[in-house]
DNA sequence: GCAAAAGTGTTAAAGCTACACCCATGT
DNA sequence: ACATGGGTGTAGCTTTAACACTTTTGC
């Protein structure tokens, strides 16, 4: 008996998850569909996987065909296989987390797909079940950003310590000590200090870093204990 | 236009990487094929999709196929997408973990589809990609029992502390100290002292517990920080 | 000179590591 | 009684959290 012959052929799309910063907080690239089904309706950008490309590689297409961008970080979370998921007809959907810097992307390929930066704390219901995929990626963010360098995926080139912590924050909505970041930052040594100050700010000028990437490779998987245990009820 | 049309169906496959624990070595479930292709190769225990199942409850049927058990930790894991990863047809693998205490299996289903508890270290060369896949679920399997209680998944209902350090030593490939092993594990109050004792053991028994799983729901996401930090070489 | 933001220091508590010592059991 | 493995205690070190003070800049 041959097990290939009577088993289904199906569908198979990729949704991408794109989180950029805009200095305050975390946002999402979300389509507004001008196309069926649900058009009209919000969603993470997508499309299907080709016959002759590998998953990572249609990930890459599609979120270069949104943002112009390439060699950006890029991550699988998970796939999604409800039956009945799409209504249409049965889709898998693995789903890909993107993170970007915000100032990157390319401004015409946006516009061309109908899409839009929204900060996470707006974000409109989203079809199928791409708001569950969202909470996935939200919850990868913040996992991995404890365990690994991971936020400076979102920041320009060269960015300040407040910069850094100010995304930490957004990343895990809660304030953290100035003081005792600093200090946990720099002892990673995953920062060079470029001499250069921020003269964006209208106070005293921060310093600016930049990311030590040799250093970064090898400290990927040793990263610091970042964020303090969640506070739990000490029932017994 | 419509986006539907033009896509291409493919095949969904599943594949589990089954871990066991035999009080000394982390173990494997693997199917020596009596079926093409790759008849007579080692392979992990999977199967095609249906076309009205939910993703996970796929994982579930092929587990529940060869070990006859329902109700087990599982996980999906990573999906592989290479295009010719399958010779006979393209073939999408979403891969599943699964946890499982080697004394409970049902010997007969095991036997029935010519499946073996594998040694981790005398794993044979697997077909397909599925070798990078068992490197994927130990990484994933290590990263994820420093961070959350998920040894207790391997171990029978009750269970020594010295086995429970026996086993995390196995994920890990290093020797543990006794006296802060149990210290730790202690100060976490998931384990319960049923006041019995180990009859196994010819020397002193050890006290037998049992898993406070209302406090184990409660704590999944803050256990310890397991293991130390893995010894870099601090170049610069 | 004042307000606002950034950089550096200190100290007490908590946690971790590396040990030593005692107890229970089978031979 | 002794060898083996299991349970508990402690001292010193490291890390962390919580806090105060000083510096730079624009107005």
């Amino acid at each position: 008996m041959n097990r290939y012959a009577h088993a289904k052929r199906m569908l198979v799309a990729i949704d991408c998850i794109i989180f950029g910063f805009d200095g305050e907080e975390l946002d999402l690239l979300l389509i507004k569909r001008n196309f069926e089904p649900e058009k009209g309706n919000w969603s993470l950008m997508g499309g299907f996987l080709n016959e002759d490309e590998d998953l990572e590689d249609g990930a890459e297409r599609i979120l270069y065909d949104l943002t112009g961008l390439k060699n950006i970080y890029v991550e699988q979370i998970a796939t999604f296989g409800k039956v009945d998921r799409d209504p249409v007809e049965r889709t898998l959907s693995v789903v890909f987390f993107a993170l970007i810097n915000i100032k990157d992307h390319d401004q015409e390929a946006v516009k061309a797909h109908n899409a839009h930066w929204i900060t996470l704390g707006k974000k409109p219901k989203l079809i199928f079940d791409h708001d569950i995929m969202v909470g996935r990626a939200l919850e990868h963010l913040r996992y991995n950003a404890a365990l690994h360098p991971l936020g400076f995926e979102l920041l320009p080139e060269k960015f300040t310590i407040p910069q850094l912590q100010k995304l930490y924050e957004a990343i895990y909505d809660m304030k953290l000590d100035r003081r005792n970041f600093s200090r946990k930052i720099l002892s990673t040594k995953l920062l060079i200090d470029t001499g250069e100050k921020d003269n964006n700010s209208t106070t005293k000028k921060a310093n600016l870093f930049r990311l030590d990437k040799a250093r970064y490779q090898q400290k990927f998987y040793s990263f610091w204990h970042f964020m303090p245990d969640p506070a739990l009820p000490e029932s017994l």
